[in-house]
DNA sequence: ATATTATATTAGATTATGCTAATTTATGGA
DNA sequence: TCCATAAATTAGCATAATCTAATATAATAT
């Protein structure tokens, strides 16, 4: 995925909404739904729109689906995040040594560090 | 300017070369032209999108007009161009103590540290 | 099997975006 | 003044983006 393709993926307010909350941890359609009250339609469109471009991955659990950043991109993506806040400026963020799982609570870690 | 308003500014093909060549130095409009082979009237629109964002400034000297970053932006633009790369994760970004004019060359030497 | 819940997909309408061509405005020089 | 150069603006078009409503699919429970 190109960097400009990042930066459009997440230049939009859905979009942006949703992958704030996946940094924060593996959600269900349908509680991304009701969190964020955006219609299941669109919901799910938007979440293609991740998924195809590989910064999200997918799993079934029985009639839920389950949304959470890929591993791949969820450190660039917080890098990007949080390059945003100037009061997070001075913060480096750590190279990736640190390799076991980050699906869950990575972004809000970080920043609360 | 809003985060997602950033980044959909970032997100588009010129505009992203408009920026990138920007953070590298205060540039006339007519060497953009030919430096990023994009047309006039589409690069003075998409100039004009980037300064009605306040994310470039203009100044005018002659017949030409000279674009630069906004120094109330050039730092979280860095920021953000940079933690689109991995290779540069682990580099921090200086606090705002550096408070020397920037408007040239600065993401070049932050690059090349 | 049928119904229920969750998600995906399709179709369609509306709006936004990004380009080109043509024109206009601004500045400075002959 | 008249011309040349640089940049901005306008108009128009084509395409992309984004939403809603309706429908389809998947999984589970009764």
């Amino acid at each position: 995925m190109l960097a400009e393709d990042l930066l459009r993926l997440l230049g939009s307010t859905n979009r942006l909404r949703i992958v704030e909350r996946l940094v924060a941890g593996e959600c269900s359609v349908k509680t991304l739904e009701a969190e964020l009250a955006i219609r299941q339609p669109t919901l799910s469109q938007q979440l293609g729109e991740l998924r195809k471009a590989g910064l999200v991955i997918d799993r079934r659990e029985a009639q839920s689906v389950h949304y959470s950043m890929a591993p791949d991109h969820i450190e660039q993506v917080q890098r990007v995040l949080s390059a945003l806040n100037s009061a997070d400026a001075q913060r480096s963020h750590k190279p990736k040594s640190e390799t076991r799982p980050v699906h869950a609570a990575q972004f809000g870690r970080v920043l609360s560090d």
